[in-house]
DNA sequence: GTCGAAAAGTGGGAAAAAGTGGATATATCT
DNA sequence: AGATATATCCACTTTTTCCCACTTTTCGAC
């Protein structure tokens, strides 16, 4: 599982080395094969040990492609899907239009989600954390979904 | 299977050189034999290995050819339907007719779809991408195939 | 608290592979 | 038969990949 938040560089060449945390996970739920691509409603990426991302795919493949709006969704999500591997010093090279879809830099953020990760640009991601608290603040008015949340 | 957007280059000639991360899948696959054609409802084109353009073809074949809609669907696809083979160099030469229909000058984008490829002008994937994302993105309302995904 | 060892993170460089252009040979058409 | 167009091959340049070495941090022991 992975959990937590953690703030990592990426390098001149676009490598980013993978928090320690994670790499003994990646390595056993994987071998260290991993899929990235892109989140639709947010400007970051999303990376799944490749059997789990296997099975989204499957999925995701399998909607009616007839429909415009379904088929673009496809187009995106499957299009930027790229494997990616460790290598033996535990770093990811990001391909560029990855990069270029979550505005990345030097300076990014790696926030575990469970089954999967999250990777922001730095900058986007206090962003994120900002308006979410916003919604989910003291203050919000939250969706019946949350309400019912046994916490 | 076909992962990852990549900006690629076509020559004067109208060459296109495969990415190597593409190869090896094509080497496996089919021995570099491909079928390129058109994809009626954008105006770019799709890759297919050959074994895999076989059955697809059977199946479009097998269609009502006695209603117009359908066999007007018949021979865009089917006619636009061409053998290509990889050269030693991993290259492919696309035939004028599906470079003009895509509109493919020099900068061209390719776009793994899991069991095919997708091949577009630069100018007008970026096009398809922002219209995607208008359609997928945070304040798009999705279709409910979509809502429900697991991801 | 400090020192030391081990692990994690970082940068760079050399070898290999991929991409690109051109040249020569082959086929086709007039 | 000549000329044009097409295809195949070769050679160069650029990029990518892989690996090594250094710095920094973390953890543990004294």
């Amino acid at each position: 599982m992975f959990r937590g938040v953690q703030h990592i560089n990426m390098d001149a060449k676009g490598r980013l080395a993978m928090p320690a945390r994670q790499r003994e996970p990646l390595r056993a739920l994987c071998d260290g094969q991993i899929v990235v691509t892109i989140d639709t409603q947010a400007k970051c990426l999303v990376i799944y040990p490749l059997p789990d991302w296997e099975r989204i795919e499957k999925h995701i493949q399998a909607l009616p492609a007839l429909k415009q709006a379904v088929k673009r969704f496809q187009r995106l999500v499957l299009g930027y899907a790229t494997d990616i591997e460790m290598d033996s010093n535990g770093r990811c090279l990001l391909p560029q239009p990855l990069r270029d879809y979550a505005h990345l830099d030097k300076k990014l953020v790696l926030v575990g989600q469970g089954n999967k990760m999250e990777l922001w640009a730095e900058e986007l991601w206090l962003a994120e954390c900002e308006q979410a608290l916003l919604e989910s603040g003291p203050d919000a008015e939250l969706p019946d979904e949350l309400v019912s949340l046994p916490l």
